[in-house]
DNA sequence: ATTGATACATAATTCACTTAGGCATAAGAC
DNA sequence: GTCTTATGCCTAAGTGAATTATGTATCAAT
């Protein structure tokens, strides 16, 4: 395990959140394609830690869910419900904010345009 | 405890490191202090989080100490050794790396100046 | 004298995450 | 045809960095 796994600690309710309102209704392991996609292959989530927080979010009243039958298998589609696209955009704010906060503590500059 | 507490996690042994790097000889106290007031007051250090991580700095070689009397009280300075200076300046390649990915998922433009 | 700041330290607990399973269908390689 | 890889969901045991809770002691200020 390398150190920056343990940066990316705290972050996966934040992705989970954004992900689902950039892009609308998404599945679990679509969840993981595509921020393995918008990381370039860096983040790869892993199911032991996806899965438990998808229904955390949902038992939190941010995510609602819709089952689809694909063929013979059952996908399991999650989508932000109103409360969860005001979280995602605060959590999106927080991590904005810290990543300022850190910027100054490391004296590294960092802009958002 | 806010969200953006969570995501300070695992970031600890990486603002010592640079804080010790840009300050150079500095005691624990004084780094609570130090990033204290680089972040604004936002990022209050724990001291059961600072000082076994110290601890374990020193233990893995990144780390040397030194014991000052002042008046009546023992003050524990520590200062980067060689290796621990290759690796304050690794742990922050890493945290920028770790930023700017996640701007990519987050769909947040970053950008280091 | 009592409070708050300075200064160190350890121990129990928490909790997000990793690791390791389990189950099942679909597609492609050989 | 079967073997591997990909798709797709899930839970449970274990880990480890943090929080929380203490403990000890000096110093300055009111």
């Amino acid at each position: 395990m390398t150190h920056s796994s343990e940066l990316l600690k705290g972050t996966l309710q934040t992705i989970v959140l954004k992900v689902l309102k950039d892009y609308g209704k998404t599945y679990g392991y679509e969840i993981t394609q595509r921020v393995k996609a918008l990381s370039d292959g860096s983040i790869a989530l892993t199911e032991g830690a996806l899965y438990p927080t998808l229904h955390k979010l949902e038992a939190e009243g941010f995510l609602k869910t819709e089952k689809i039958i694909v063929g013979k298998r059952v996908r399991k589609y999650y989508m932000l419900t109103l409360l969860g696209k005001s979280e995602a955009k605060d959590r999106v704010s927080e991590f904005i904010d810290f990543m300022r906060t850190m910027g100054a503590v490391l004296q590294v500059e960092i802009n958002r345009q």
